[in-house]
DNA sequence: CTGAAAGCGCTAACAG
DNA sequence: CTGTTAGCGCTTTCAG
């Protein structure tokens, strides 16, 4: 018998119960909706008794090795934000514990809580029509991702449904770091400038619209700006953006990996995207 | 002999070498900068073989829940963003494992990485004064952090030497979420309004700014406002800074917790605290 | 130099 | 119902 002040240890429990209780949050780089989006996950995760380890894998090597944590029974259940290996490559993973990840991918043995992006973009377009934008720019990324060509689908069709409109200026990037100045370049660049430009997240809308007011212009008169996130940064910089409910993304992200690891089941919440003005 | 695809198990590794190479980082609440810290901090830590988990405690309980994961072997050291607990407190949990912090706190089993506010603080009303503001308002953070008490010092100092000038907007905050926008209506019905304000954060300082010009005032025509972090908001936000090394404090909190963890040194990074200029 | 055995600290199963 | 034991998978030690 020892005496009174014994400590368990966790890491004798874990070996024995060939669990962790612990989940990795996958992101290939670090940008501001990171930390909004891991707040809330690792908030859920621990009202079930999990904690998260982060990881910014940097390379397609590195992610691998991270993934691996999955067959050395380091961590339980994986979660993606960003990725840099084929799906196809990750999914291989998914034997050794559940995986699961906010973007759009149809894979059996990788949970998608995916926000369809079509209607909602398709949606932000009539709204802008309406308000007298004819002419309106799409900071896009990149094509691989479901997301933007979900987007780029609803651009053509409602180019198709009002011929009248402009939807020329597009860009396309793979990344959030000086994007927003570079786009910032290319619209004071344009002779044909977009009155109003939809972007695909509000940290790279926050850079586009500091760029512009470092060139003398204003905004919203000269450029309307619409964020992606419904983020801090939306509110601060006094933009509209939409809101794709990553709160509820991050929650349901958990809710599988934690239905699959214990056999009682916790349940999905529902999601609703939406328009949010400019307060 | 097993066949030829064999996996090691890291948690059996773990038990029998008492070591998790995992190291926990606290903090009481999100806020941006969080997010930026956490990403160097963890980067650093995988160059070193360690990773890295979350935790946000949010109330005193919870924080000593997770301090408790030194004592089941869980974490191998724990990095605190933002307590709760006292620093007493905290430093009881020091035998079970290396603690460290960016906080001013002198306790000898924790190491701080900190900053000395004073002179940069000095340094920054100097600077405000000699470029024509006298009455040079104040947003801190709370006077049981340590840097605040250095400010305010640094403030009172200040006061003694110029007699002309007026430091009497002095505001208090213990945390970061709607503290811009309370700042902002103070200023507003302040009689007599400062020309600079000084922020603690420059999250905070931001949602000043958009608080102000929501407002109709113009920043920063009507009012200088100065960050404290330079943060990529403070570049958004297009509004100068001080800049407090946030990254090396990160990286030189990490060291020490290796250091202490193992027998080869790793060296410190030098810290040089300066005014960034609007860009 | 190679191979077996002990033990890290726990929990589940089993015996008393 | 309580107490002992086997074994989770590794590494270190010790014997061959």
């Amino acid at each position: 018998m020892h005496e009174m002040n014994y400590i368990p240890n966790q890491v004798a429990k874990n070996l024995r119960k060939k669990r962790t209780n612990t989940i990795g949050f996958l992101t290939k780089e670090y940008f501001p909706l990171v930390g909004d989006f891991l707040n809330s996950f690792t908030k859920i995760a621990a009202e079930h008794g999990y904690s998260v380890n982060v990881y910014f894998t940097q390379t397609a090597d590195n992610e691998l090795k991270t993934l691996r944590l999955l067959t050395t029974h380091a961590l339980d259940a994986v979660f993606i934000l960003t990725r840099i290996n084929s799906w196809d490559t990750i999914s291989s993973y998914a034997k050794f514990g559940p995986i699961s990840t906010w973007h759009r991918v149809n894979r059996p043995n990788i949970y998608s809580n995916f926000i369809d992006h079509y209607p909602i973009y398709y949606h932000v377009m009539n709204h802008l029509y309406d308000n007298g934008h004819k002419n309106i720019g799409h900071v896009l990324s990149s094509l691989r991702n479901a997301n933007t060509r979900a987007r780029t689908r609803a651009i053509d069709d409602f180019k198709a449904s009002y011929p009248d409109s402009n939807q020329d200026f597009q860009l396309f990037y793979h990344t959030q770091t000086g994007t927003g100045e570079d786009a910032a370049q290319k619209w004071l660049a344009a002779k044909n400038k977009p009155s109003a430009v939809i972007f695909y997240a509000d940290f790279v809308a926050a850079e586009f619209i500091s760029t512009l007011r470092k060139n003398g212009k204003k905004v919203p008169d000269d450029c309307l700006v619409v964020g992606s996130d419904n983020s801090e940064i939306a509110h601060m910089m006094n933009m509209p953006t939409i809101d794709l409910c990553f709160r509820n993304q991050a929650h349901n992200a958990f809710i599988y990996l934690y239905n699959e690891l214990n056999s009682d089941r916790l349940s999905y919440e529902n999601q609703n995207p939406h328009w949010v003005d400019a307060n």
